[in-house]
DNA sequence: GTGCCTGAGACGTCGGATGTCTTGCACGAC
DNA sequence: GTCGTGCAAGACATCCGACGTCTCAGGCAC
């Protein structure tokens, strides 16, 4: 194995097994370089790769710490892998948020507060009957991360965060030709708002299904 | 922006765009580097990074090449990611995988062919009545992933594989300290199989449930 | 035709030099 | 005494050039 692979896996134990704990900061590279026993160059290859999926926070002038280790903080990293691939897996990706956004809109069901559900209301309220496409997807990708947000569960909620990237996409091709996709999008919207205002978790789970598979239909009728 | 962080967001461009497509091999590293207007040294840090995320794959000596980019390999990287997850958020990991993992299960039962049946009831006869907990929980990850493969979402397979890693420490607990456990577990890998079998998604699903939610009560009421 | 050998090409690693940024402290004005 | 400015140290950012190691292809011997 490169010793720059030797670096990374002997920070990523560092880490693990708590020698390095959230927060904390590095040894400084020429330090850490000289203790794994290779180049600085070398390091710091391990270091801007382990900084690249946020698990170190390196600061100019500073130092290089060890991020907080959120879930929500390292599935960032997904959005940025998901980005990669390319239309014809857009539907597998789509079929997992159909699966993983009706459960967190059912669960966000007897968690959502008031105050959530008044916020939600305004932002819908706010944007009136016509919106842009663009408006109205911006809005959506709001909306259900409200909801999944309510749902308690941090993880589903960066996973459905970076699984809504690529598919947004085709949101926005969908908007723009299919004539009724607005009108119908906000009608699902207020559909979903009000299972959640009546804690029925059951009707918004529905709701959640409907609205994701008809974009997912949508989109298997024209590829 | 530092000048790496540039060049990884240019190869990113580059792959997305089209410009590098699956499997094309990049300009050698001071040929990219000048092309990019940075040097060797702080290309190949954004190479590394890329190559960590399974997006380029180096080969000393022959080149840098762009990988498949296949949903499974891309999302390999993330059990990287989980690994290091600490435990106390593994009671969110294991309620997305009790969502995943039926929804994977049910859409099994009616694509999954004879042979993988077949292959299956092979392994779980091989393990036998009485298995150490090591055997069994490989049996039981083995098990499910071929199930989900069964799914025919290579997406949604990858990601339960990844999320399968953390959990995978509590269930080794929980085969240790919990008499029953052992036993329950074969009971029902038997009995999702059989609803398999008989291409009854609804009490797959439902076994499925039933296996993964019994791991998160045991493993909500130790911690 | 087969197999070994060799050389070119490309990545792997290193050391050092210089630039840039952050931070903390000391000094001086108010 | 307090506040603000300026300097200096520490740490990361970037670059250059050199050498080691590995892969592959082509030539040569058998």
């Amino acid at each position: 194995m490169a010793v720059t692979d030797e670096a990374i896996e002997k920070i990523k134990g560092m880490i693990v097994s708590g020698a390095l704990r959230p927060g904390d900061r590095l040894p400084k590279e020429s330090e850490l370089a000289a203790d794994l026993g290779l180049s600085r160059n070398s390091l710091r290859e391990a270091v801007r790769a382990l900084s690249l999926i946020r698990i170190l926070d390196v600061r100019q002038g500073d130092g290089t710490y060890v991020t907080s280790l959120d879930p929500q903080l390292l599935l960032e990293a997904l959005s940025f892998v998901v980005d990669f691939h390319r239309d014809d897996t857009v539907l597998e990706f789509l079929a997992v948020r159909r699966i993983l956004e009706p459960a967190a809109t059912a669960m966000a069901a007897s968690r959502i507060s008031e105050q959530q559900l008044n916020a939600l209301t305004n932002q819908l309220d706010k944007l009136g009957n016509d919106p842009s496409v663009e408006e109205l997807v911006a809005c959506d990708l709001e909306f259900h991360r409200g909801i999944v947000q309510s749902s308690g569960n941090s993880v589903l909620c960066s996973l459905l965060d970076g699984l809504s990237g690529p598919t947004t996409r085709a949101r926005i091709w969908r908007g723009l030709t299919q004539e009724d996709a607005v009108s119908r999008t906000l009608h699902e919207h207020r559909a979903i708002l009000a299972a959640l205002r009546d804690r029925d978790a059951e009707a918004a789970k529905s709701w959640a299904t409907v609205h994701i598979a008809s974009v997912e239909q949508w989109l298997r009728s024209t590829l």
